[in-house]
DNA sequence: GAGTTTGAAACT
DNA sequence: CAGTTTCAAACTC
C-alpha cells in the first residue's frame, strides 16, 4: 500500500484494448510502440484535463497526504508537471499476476466500499482493469460473483445475447455467470463472438469500457465551481447523464445511481441532483433512515449474515428498502440520519407525465457553474 | 409477476 | 449530429 501508483508492468489486466489492437494488424505495431514509449498511451482522460468548460488555476496543494505520480515517460515529462493525486484510502497491493478478468480476487470486492472515491491511475486507456470495477460502483455490475455479500446483479438480457452494452455484465467487462439471461454469448464458450462484440463496441467508442465515473481533480476543491461536489459526493460522470423525466432523483439516472451529483457534463432536464436541492436531500435522508432500519433488522437476524448476504433475511419490503439504501448509501454525511419525517409523498411518486414540468433545461448545479 | 417508464446504447 | 429504435433496468400496480 506504500505506493499504489507504482504499478508493475504486468498489472494491466486483460484487457479489451490489447485484444482490440491485437486484432488490427495495422494498428497493433503502432499501439505497441506507443505503449512502449508512452506508458500512459492512449492518454487517459484525466478529469483535470477534461473540464474544458471551466478553466481553472493549476493545482494548489491539498492538505491531505498526497501521492506522487512518477514520470514514466520522457515525452510526458517535457510537457507535464509532476502530477499529484488524491490520497487513496485502501488500494490493494499491486497485482503481479494476470488473471482472467472475471476472476477478481474477492478481497478486492470486499475491502473497497462502493462509494470510495477513486484515484485516476495512470494506465492504458483501452484496458479494462478489474480495479475500476472494484472501485467504481457503476462498473461493478458484472454477474460474476464469487463474493456472496456482493450486490452485483444477474442480468436478464433476452435479445442482446449479452454482447452489447445494454447488458451490464458485458458493459462492466465481465462474463455472465449465473445470470437469468437468455441466449447468452457473454461467456467463455463464445469467446470469439464476445471478442467481436468488444471490438465493435470499441470501434464505436474507444472509451466504451472505461469507467463512467471519474473523480474530481485534486485542485477542484480550491475552485468555487466545484464547491457543489464538496463533501461526500465526489466524482462526476464522464459523459454526463441525459435524463429528462426522472429529475435525476431516480436510479434511472446514472449519476444518482452512482451517488454522485450531476455536473456540467450532464445534459439533463429539470435536474434536482445537485447539492443544495431539498428534494435530493430528502431522498438521501430517507434512504439513510432506511439504511438504519435495515441495519437494525439485520442485527436481529444475524443468522442470515453468512448465507446469502446481509439482506438475506429481510422481508421483500425491507429488502426493497435496503436496495434503495445501498443505492443511495455512501458517505452523504451532510444529511441528517435521524430525520426522515420531512420527506414528502411527492418524492415517492412518479414524475408527472405531461405538461406539468418545464421543459427548460435547468442547470443541475445551481449557481456553482455560472 | 406483468406492465410501464426511463434513459443509455445502438442504429439510421 | 440529430432523430429514432432497441434494450434492459427501474419502477409501479
Amino acid at each position: 500500500m506504500d505506493n499504489p501508483l507504482n504499478l508493475p508492468p504486468g498489472s494491466v489486466r486483460s484487457n479489451f484494448g490489447s485484444a482490440f489492437y491485437a486484432r488490427k494488424p495495422g494498428s497493433a505495431p503502432t499501439a505497441a510502440s506507443l505503449s512502449h514509449a508512452l506508458p500512459l498511451w492512449p492518454p487517459v482522460p484525466w478529469p483535470t484535463l477534461m473540464v474544458g468548460k471551466h478553466h481553472m488555476p493549476f493545482p494548489t496543494q491539498p492538505a491531505a497526504k498526497k501521492l506522487q505520480v512518477r514520470r514514466l515517460s520522457p515525452v510526458l515529462s517535457q510537457d507535464l508537471p509532476l502530477l499529484e493525486a488524491l490520497q487513496v484510502a485502501e488500494l490493494p497491493p499491486p497485482r503481479v499476476q494476470l488473471r482472467p478478468l472475471q476472476q477478481a480476487p474477492p478481497v478486492l470486492k470486499q475491502s473497497l466500499p462502493k462509494t470510495e472515491v477513486p484515484v485516476v491511475l495512470p494506465m492504458r486507456a483501452t484496458s479494462v482493469d478489474v480495479r475500476w470495477n472494484a472501485r467504481y460502483p457503476w462498473n461493478e455490475t458484472s454477474c460474476e460473483s464469487t463474493d456472496r455479500t456482493s450486490t452485483r446483479k444477474q442480468c436478464k438480457c433476452k435479445n442482446s445475447k449479452c454482447l452489447k452494452k445494454y447488458c451490464e455484465c458485458f458493459a462492466s467487462g465481465g462474463y455472465c455467470n449465473d445470470c437469468n439471461c437468455k441466449n447468452c454469448y457473454n461467456n467463455v464458450g463464445h469467446e470469439a463472438a464476445r471478442q467481436d462484440a468488444i471490438d465493435a463496441a470499441m470501434e464505436r467508442n474507444p472509451m466504451a469500457f472505461m469507467p463512467k465515473i471519474g473523480n474530481i481533480p485534486p485542485h477542484a476543491a480550491q475552485n468555487r465551481e466545484f464547491k457543489v461536489a464538496e463533501g461526500p459526493l465526489v466524482g462526476k460522470h464522464m459523459k454526463g447523464c441525459h435524463c429528462k423525466r426522472s429529475e435525476c432523483l431516480k436510479r434511472y439516472c446514472e449519476c444518482f445511481r452512482s451517488n454522485i451529483l450531476c455536473s456540467e457534463n450532464c445534459k439533463c432536464m429539470d435536474c434536482k441532483n445537485y447539492e443544495s436541492n431539498e428534494d435530493r436531500k430528502a431522498i438521501r435522508r430517507i434512504t439513510r433512515h432506511q439504511q438504519h432500519l435495515v441495519y437494525a433488522h439485520h442485527m436481529q437476524n444475524p443468522a442470515a449474515m453468512g448465507i446469502t448476504g446481509p439482506y438475506a433475511a429481510l422481508s421483500p419490503a425491507a429488502e426493497k428498502l435496503s436496495n434503495l439504501a445501498v443505492a443511495s448509501s455512501g458517505r452523504d454525511q451532510l444529511i441528517s440520519n435521524n430525520d426522515s419525517s420531512q420527506v414528502t409523498s411527492s418524492l415517492l411518486t412518479p414524475v408527472p407525465r405531461e405538461g406539468t414540468k418545464s421543459a427548460v433545461k435547468v442547470e443541475p448545479h445551481g449557481v456553482a457553474y455560472r
